[in-house]
DNA sequence: GACGTCAGCCATACACTGTATGGCTGCTGC
DNA sequence: GCAGCAGCCATACAGTGTATGGCTGACGTC
């Protein structure tokens, strides 16, 4: 709050703008899920009436939207060095780390239709590893979808537990001990192999 | 009161069995979508008070899976002949089918964390393929859970519109008009891609 | 037959949701 | 000083899931 300044002063100053709601929001999301975000719990934690939120954002699906653009902004993969299979690795490591901050909302998110849009960095620099990858440019568009089809498939997976209930199903489990929480060793061998699935299915669709 | 209807017979006999309600909540859910079905809704289209479908569903999460379990079990797989890339080429042809027939119910579900059940054709069917692939036993579950992930985002993706959304996003689109709805061929490409992909996927698993 | 028990159904009610409508206040441009 | 307006709030409406409790009629047991 201290933005917009303090004082609060009279009334004419904004104490409510749309970063701090969707800040806000944010909040709410990460401690206890999309579903327990309503407008009006959130106005109570931004000490205002409901209906004021309503002046700053139309309403509640595009204060998701905020929400999810926000944080959405805070990805920042870097694509250099490396062959583009690490240049991918990479990529997914830095998006699944992203997931595993926000894990209430990008569930959500991924299970929504307008998660990925044009322009963010998810799309942006999948498509330019695809191209440095060499995947011809008439085909960078469907390859790029079907592989981040493919990827949200697993991180919402991972996400909302899935993913490791179907792992731990066989009693197979690799003698191990059943410490499979912390630190996540399975899930992480799941990753890469997901990841290696992906660039498996890249290089079948390379010319040549 | 009035009525309850013509005679159907005394009363004793269940005129609202779990099936039924499960059946009638499908129709509304392929019609509107999820979002749509209410309890109020649903007890509407069967004639009936709201309350006295608790007598007969806890809540409304299992009345979702309730309708998750009858198209579940509409699901069966054939397993049967050729190589096991034609068996597990074959079985996501028929997930997918499953899909398309009703978008709405499963677009939801795979969005859901307890879609997959331990028990349901799909687990069965697919650790089976796996099996005869030559994946170890030990791993069979682990590289099964992700391969279901995948797929599930393919499905979602597909289902909800971002996988069409994204693949059209590029004006790179081969030449070919704008037409790319019917029949949905671009669609089916996207989808032989993702097979291949995952096939890749299990192969560089495989052991030898 | 009389009995308690109970399954099935319904009416009412509560807490909660998103948001339409309209009114108040005080800053801004003229 | 004044009109306009941005920001905020109070009230209200339609809709949600479901807890509670009451009714009715069939059934197993004496």
């Amino acid at each position: 709050m201290a933005t917009t300044g303090q004082a609060s002063s009279g009334r004419g100053d904004a104490r409510l703008t749309e970063k701090g709601i969707y800040t806000a929001a944010l909040r709410l999301v990460d401690a206890d899920g999309v579903g327990a975000l309503s407008m009006r719990k959130l106005a109570a934690v931004l000490g205002v009436n409901p209906m004021s939120l309503y002046h700053h954002v139309p309403n509640k699906a595009a204060l998701l939207r905020g929400v999810k653009n926000l944080v959405a902004a805070q990805f920042q993969p870097q694509v250099d060095g490396g062959t583009w299979q690490e240049q991918l690795h990479r990529f997914a490591e830095d998006f699944r780390a992203l997931a595993h901050r926000h894990p209430n909302l990008i569930v959500h998110s991924l299970a929504s239709p307008d998660f990925i849009e044009p322009e963010d960095p998810f799309w942006t620099g999948l498509t330019g590893i695809l191209t440095s990858a060499g995947v011809p440019t008439t085909e960078v568009a469907a390859v790029g979808a079907v592989l981040a089809s493919l990827f949200s498939g697993f991180l919402l997976a991972e996400g909302n537990g899935t993913l490791g209930r179907l792992a731990a199903l066989q009693p197979t489990t690799t003698a191990g001990p059943a410490t499979a929480s912390s630190a996540d060793p399975a899930g992480d061998r799941s990753f890469t192999f997901a990841v290696q699935t992906l660039i498996a299915g890249i290089e079948a669709h390379l010319p040549r």
